[in-house]
DNA sequence: ATAAAAATTTAGATTTGGCTAAAATTATTT
DNA sequence: AAATAATTTTAGCCAAATCTAAATTTTTAT
C-alpha cells in the first residue's frame, strides 16, 4: 500500500498521542496537527477504509494493527535521517526535526534499508529515541522521566520530551543535551522546582515543565 | 520563493528540452512529462504569472532567466543526491534517478549545502553530468564517462568525479591523473570491471566504480 | 489561397486536503 | 433531568493539479 505524505502525517501524529492516550480525541488530534476538527475528520474517514485505524463516530479512535505497522515504518524512517543529518551532515541536533520531516515521505523501501546499513544501524536517534528495525522492532530502554529520579542518584540524560526549538534551546543555554550526567539535589514543593548538578559544576535549578521533558538513564 | 513538486517538475523538463531545442512546445513537453497537453496549458499560466516563463499563448515557450536559475537549483540537488546514493549508500549508477526525483523537491537549502560539503564538492554525477554549484555554474564539457567510450577508442582523462582523497589516492597509485592518455581494452559484465591500456604500459583492470568516476574527451 | 490536419487552449469535471458554518451528539452542571 | 457547554460531524465551498471534450489557432498541403 501507498500512503500520501498527509495519511503518512496524520497516522504518525495518532501513533505518538495514543502512546500515552490509549484512545485518541479528534480535537487533540487536530491541535496537533495544527488543523480544523473538522479535516480530522475528514481524514479520519479514509484512513478508516483503508483499515488503518479503529474507528466508530463520536468514539475516539486508534492505529489498527496494520495502522501501527505503518507508523512505525515512517517513525523509523524519521529517526534514520535525524541519525544522518547529525552524525554525517554535522548538523546540530536541534536543527533536524523539520529536514527529517520531510524525508521521511521519500517512498524507497531499498534507499532506507541501504541508509541503515551505511549509518552501522543506529538504534537510538540524536534526541535519544529508539529507532525501529525494519521489523518495527526497537530496544525500549530503562529511561525514567527525571521527575522519578531518586535523590542523588547519578543518571545520564537518555531522552528529551519533545523536538520543540523553543525545547532544545533552553537546554542548549543550561548545557544539557543526550550523555549529559547529572543527580537531583533537591526538590522544591513551593513551585515543584527541581535543583540538579551537572558534574563538575555549581547546581542550579530548573521549572518542574522542563523536568518532565527529561528522560534520564540511572547509572 | 516557494515552488511545488509539480511545479518544479515542469521548470526542470522545460530547462532540458530547450537545451536542445530553444523553444519548447506544449505537445513535447507533454510527452515529456507523461501528462496530457491541457494540463501543461494550465501549468504554462501559473509559471508565467510567477516570471519563471517567457510565454504567449500558441507561440512556444521558454524559461525566464528566473526559471532557468530555479532550474539549476533543481538539477544540483538532484544529481548531488545522485552522487550520494552511489557513492555512499552503494546504489548502482542506473537505479537512482527515481529516488533523486524524490529527494530533489526537499526545500532545505542548507540540507544541500551540507551535502555538497560532506561529498567533497563534486563536479560530475555518476552519469558524468555535471553538478551545478551554489551559484548555478557548472562545469560545461564534450567530456564522457569513461564507461561509455567506444571500445579501442584513444581517449584523454580529462576529468575526475570528485576530489576525495580515497579516490586521488587510488589513482596516484594507478598512475592516471589528468590528461593520461588511454583506452578502453574490454569490459566483463560479471563485475562491470574495465580492462584499460594506458600507453606503453601494459593493460590492467580497474573497477566499475573507478571508472564512473573518470571523464575522458575521446581524441 | 483555402481546406484539412495538427497543435493548442478553453470549459467544465474530478480528486485530495483543507476551510467555515451549522447541525448533531456527548458531557457537564445546576 | 434539563439546560448549557464542549466535542464531533456534516454540508458546502475553495485551490491545486489533473482529466476529457469541445473550440480555437496555426501549420501544411493541395
Amino acid at each position: 500500500m501507498n500512503f500520501t505524505a498527509s495519511e503518512e502525517n496524520y497516522i504518525k501524529a495518532i501513533y505518538h498521542l495514543q502512546q500515552s492516550a490509549g484512545l485518541v480525541t479528534t480535537n487533540e488530534l487536530a491541535a496537533q496537527l495544527k488543523t480544523k476538527p473538522a479535516s480530522v475528520t475528514d481524514m479520519l474517514k479514509k484512513l478508516k477504509l483503508k483499515d488503518l485505524l479503529l474507528y466508530e463516530k463520536y468514539q475516539g479512535f486508534q492505529l489498527s494493527s496494520k495502522g501501527k505497522k505503518v507508523a512505525l515504518g515512517i517513525i523509523r524512517k524519521h529517526r534514520l535521517w535525524e541519525y544522518f543529518l547529525v552524525n554525517n551532515l554535522q548538523f546540530g541536533w536541534d536543527e533536524v526535526h523539520e529536514i527529517a520531516e520531510d524525508l521521511e515521505h521519500i517512498k524507497s523501501k531499498l534507499l532506507i534499508e541501504k541508509l541503515d546499513a551505511y549509518l552501522n544501524f543506529p538504534k537510538f536517534d540524536p534526541h535519544g529515541d529508539p529507532i525501529p528495525d525494519v521489523n518495527g522492532k526497537m530496544e525500549l530502554s530503562k529511561q525514567i522521566n527525571l521527575i522519578d529520579l531518586e535523590h542523588h542518584k547519578a543518571a545520564e540524560v537518555s531522552a528529551v520530551g519533545s523536538q520543540s526549538s523553543e525545547l532544545l534551546e533552553l537546554l542548549s543555554h543550561k548545557n544539557i543535551g543526550i550523555g549529559t550526567r547529572l543527580q537531583i539535589v533537591k526538590k522544591f514543593n513551593f513551585d515543584h522546582s527541581i535543583e540538579i548538578k551537572i558534574e563538575d559544576t555549581p547546581p542550579f535549578s530548573i521549572s518542574q515543565q522542563l523536568a518532565q521533558s527529561l528522560f534520564v538513564k540511572p547509572l
